[in-house]
DNA sequence: TCCGGTGTTGATATGTTATAACATACACTA
DNA sequence: TAGTGTATGTTATAACATATCAACACCGGA
């Protein structure tokens, strides 16, 4: 479990790094990461929580790199399909991978007060849920686990309030 | 695990039972299963898929009980809360539970063919997820378990065509 | 060089899901 | 019968997402 989004680090390295991943990836696979693409994956990664396709929207257009929807949308799809950030069914909003490269089933830990969103990459199928799936003859293609409550640090922050 | 929404079964009598432990549950903690709820419950339950919220809302205003988004909502949040029903995040959508009664953590399997949902009880947070949690200190709250694929009917059609 | 295929972007419009805000009705009870 | 709390009715809008078509760039082959 990397639980990088509720721990200081440093966090320009985190996001160079990541950046470099994915040109390399990009070279591997012959995917093409445009300026919008980059632009959206450096945006997602200035954060460790989730933000909302508008989100992302309104500071690409404030940067006049396009404003309308489909400009965001189909960055995040490119980003999401390529394995470079996720989608967070429970916000609606999408987030930068911290585990590029492996190929991943990831679980997220959502934090309701503070909204930073740490990424696990346990192999839920392999767990209870692959369990219960293969009793009932299910074919999972694709798992969907997102844990919401209190990061540590808002844990601490209630508790003194 | 149930599978209940990938077998044949006396639907009617499931229905029937449902509603039947709704009321006592409502009896036995003060909440009102009035008629508006109780007609969604009922459409959630006649169906072993997901439903739209203006998917209830349209046959709420066929049925005139009400045709704005807010009536379906507050119908869909009280059975939520009341645990007669879950919302599958992956779909926006919801989705009569079927393990009334019981406090639960639900997971589900979500047939992309037909759409059929299967809900199981399996305690997550004492799975994987929660060894994820405990090790980064991260209290978990809710959790959303959800794996997308095909159910067994499908495949069958599936190898066939 | 031209051409056609593919992939990306630009732009308009629309579709879908969800909530805010405020008003009214209804039931219980003091 | 006035007061309180819960549920409902209504309008408007916020937030999230996609369909469609046009334009342009890039690349490989004729």
């Amino acid at each position: 479990m990397s639980d990088l989004g509720f721990k200081a680090h440093d966090h320009s390295d985190c996001v160079n790094s990541a950046i470099s991943a994915a040109e390399a990836r990009c070279a591997a696979f012959d995917l093409r990461l445009t300026p919008v693409r980059r632009r959206v994956l450096e945006l997602l990664l200035a954060e460790h929580r989730a933000l909302g396709a508008y989100d992302i929207l309104a500071q690409l257009s404030a940067e006049g790199l396009g404003a309308q929807p489909p400009i965001a949308y189909r960055a995040l799809d490119f980003l999401v399909k390529a394995g470079f950030a996720h989608r967070i069914e429970a916000l609606n909003a999408y987030i930068a991978c911290t585990h590029l490269g492996a190929d991943h089933t990831p679980a997220f830990l959502i934090c309701r007060s503070c909204q930073s969103v740490a990424e696990s990459d346990t192999a839920m199928t392999q767990g209870r849920l692959g369990d219960a799936a293969r009793a009932a003859g299910f074919h999972i293609e694709h798992t969907v686990v997102e844990a919401q409550g209190l990061c540590p640090a808002c844990q601490a922050q209630d508790a003194a309030s």
